[in-house]
DNA sequence: TGCATCTATGTAAACCTTTACATGATTCAT
DNA sequence: ATGAATCATGTAAAGGTTTACATAGATGCA
């Protein structure tokens, strides 16, 4: 039996869907085939632009031109050359090509911790994006570490990666020390604006969702809302809160300093916040938090307490996690649109590797209510 | 104020540690630094090895000596190279090298989304290792879609990628249909191992887990134990529910076909296989899942019908994904050390790279029991 | 017909390394 | 003192593209 796709024409079949004519069909009579590609195959020596050239009987240019630039070539040639690149197998060298054009179509994302869902879900966005645009995507996971981000930074450096997307929230560590003399590379940042740097962010529109979360709470009839997971550190935080306020300012709620704790968005910190109101015994009707990892401490606080959810307490979170809907009452939230955040980021970083200014230096989305069965209305009212 | 650090410098600092020599103290008076360094930071245009070579005195060879193989340089020429290095802040250009020694010390790799944090987690310790190596990843989210897994061969056949690591469980769509005539890429499976083909598999011993989480459920006077997430279609559950029905075996407690429930590894099937025990009123007194995703199903389904837990019933899972500590009852479960499987995985990879042949075919972790309050003795027995 | 313009292709340089081979200096053993 | 061996460095080729510029033929227009 005549088995007759080589692997180097395999691999060059989805390729950049340059090669859309070629056929995909009957395979050529193998003694009418040139030598060479027998043995390219065998030695792992991959087709170069030049033996696609000689087969086609043209120069290494016009191969070149009938892939890159196919108007610019008679279609009689056109045709010559796809046919020798079929019958070759031939891929270009991404290597080759990156160094003579100063490009790798590569883009690093760096990440405190690639594993966190919520980060991995922007990644996905960002992932499919670059992929239909044709370019490549490398994973940094910083963890934190300031030596890492620095080190990451050779991939910009010695042209692996043309752009950079920063989950971290700051500049790569001592980057941009400089005062503008140095131009830095195009970035674009996700979910944690840049602080003191000029860099455009996409992420979710913090203030407004928490804004409507709250308001969904009021409108249930809820007026001693807590917010749990204050923190001026993070903007994240920060104007999640903002928005809480907002809205209660709106339907004239006053703000109470004690419904408002702190907490650093984990579920750990949420328990204990509700265990703090408990102590203090000032209790809300329902709790807003920063996030759902901290609501979901705060209902298995009031769980272990064996009070009825939603009937005592209602929760609501921020983020749309997985267990979101799993967690018993499944919880009210407000969804991040991670794909579309990740998507748009990627959008945004390859207009600006094309030249092109973005018009605004900050793009944001909308949060999504999502509602379950954390919430009901206040029991001082059935 | 003089602000001495050059972006070029600063970029190429951690730079595969090779120039652990340089100075990082004072800055040399800026009137006599080479007038080039300047200019190449402004214009974007990065130092060369010759630019190197000029400010050293020296051969564009023997920088390229000096910083590959240190000890074949005399000690004072090569401190004038590591100081023209530091001086014109050069990085050796990823792409040039590459080009030449046809390796891009990049790793490709597949999965099928990203996004799962079990896969995600994986990809934090194939990333560390990775980078620990001086190698670095390139993420390829295929979403089950057969042109994108051929589309992501490209980085392979184009140089960009040495090798490569599958999630997916298969070879990429229509890959080694040649019989072994063409020489696969190096490769390294993970997570599921790739049926009919001959790939190095890491991964967690899925046979020995569910054995130990049976027989942990045994040891606690269970005889009635259901296993939720029946599927033959993958190795995961295969060798899972051999590891129950192993266990039970060797306890002498006969396998109840009827214990036995198909399920595909989701939250939805495990409250689906629950509720059917239900219907059909053969209940056990303990359930082991296929994975913790099934037993939160099973969770929320006797949850909703108001048992009271682990009182009423038992619930094992596998995985502890990170809820799996939040659900009530916290579920007892089996941890799988996605970490180690990353890195072990990158590692055997690396190996494979630098010619040594795998040792083992299958490299199999641990699971580690995690004991928390999802299990208790049977009621019957109280 | 003559000249300008356009089109299709070819030539060769540039992108920046690594490394086989050559060279010359130094050391060592005889 | 001589030849061999070792060492440090330099020269130049090779790796596979893209593209500015040159060339030659075709076309258009007066």
């Amino acid at each position: 039996m005549q088995i007759c796709i080589s692997l180097a024409q395999l691999m060059s079949r989805g390729s950049k869907g340059l090669l859309r004519g070629s056929r995909r069909d009957g395979c050529p009579n193998p003694d009418t085939r040139p030598r060479g590609v027998e043995r390219s195959v065998q030695h792992q020596k991959l087709a170069t632009i030049e033996d696609v050239a000689a087969l086609a009987g043209v120069s290494i240019a016009t191969v070149s031109r009938a892939i890159n630039e196919p108007t610019k070539v008679a279609d009689a040639t056109r045709r010559k050359v796809t046919e020798a690149v079929a019958k070759t197998g031939y891929t270009t060298n991404a290597m080759a090509r990156s160094l003579r054009m100063r490009r790798s179509n590569m883009i690093l994302i760096l990440a405190p911790d690639v594993g966190d869902p919520n980060f991995s879900n922007i990644l996905v966005g960002l992932e499919t994006e670059a992929s239909k645009r044709g370019y490549g995507v490398l994973i940094g996971n910083t963890q934190n570490d300031p030596t890492r981000e620095t080190d990451y930074l050779r991939f910009i450096s010695s042209n692996q990666a043309d752009g950079l997307i920063l989950f971290t929230g700051h500049l790569p560590y001592g980057f941009g020390q400089e005062g503008g003399e140095a131009r830095l590379p195009a970035m674009v940042a996700v979910n944690e604006p840049v602080a003191n740097a000029d860099v455009p962010f996409v992420g979710v529109d913090n203030f407004e969702g928490s804004r409507v979360a709250a308001e969904h709470l009021i409108s249930q009839g809820h007026r001693r809302i807590a917010f749990i997971g204050h923190s001026t550190s993070k903007a994240v935080n920060m104007l999640r809160e903002q928005g809480y306020r907002a809205a209660l300012q709106a339907a004239r709620i006053e703000v109470d300093p004690r419904m408002i704790l702190d907490g650093d968005g984990t579920t750990e910190s949420g328990r204990a916040a509700a265990e703090h109101m408990f102590v203090r015994d000032v209790l809300p009707s329902a709790f807003l938090c920063v996030n759902d990892a901290t609501a979901l401490g705060v209902i298995i606080s009031l769980n272990t307490r064996k009070y009825d959810l939603p009937r005592d307490f209602s929760i609501m979170g921020f983020d749309d996690i997985s267990f979101a809907s799993f967690v018993t009452p499944a919880l009210t939230t407000m969804k991040q649109p991670r794909l579309k955040i990740g998507e748009k980021a990627m959008d945004l970083l390859l207009a600006l590797l094309e030249g092109k200014p973005p018009k605004e230096p900050e793009v944001l989305l909308r949060a999504e209510l999502i509602v379950r069965n954390s919430v009901s209305r206040p029991g001082y009212e059935r």
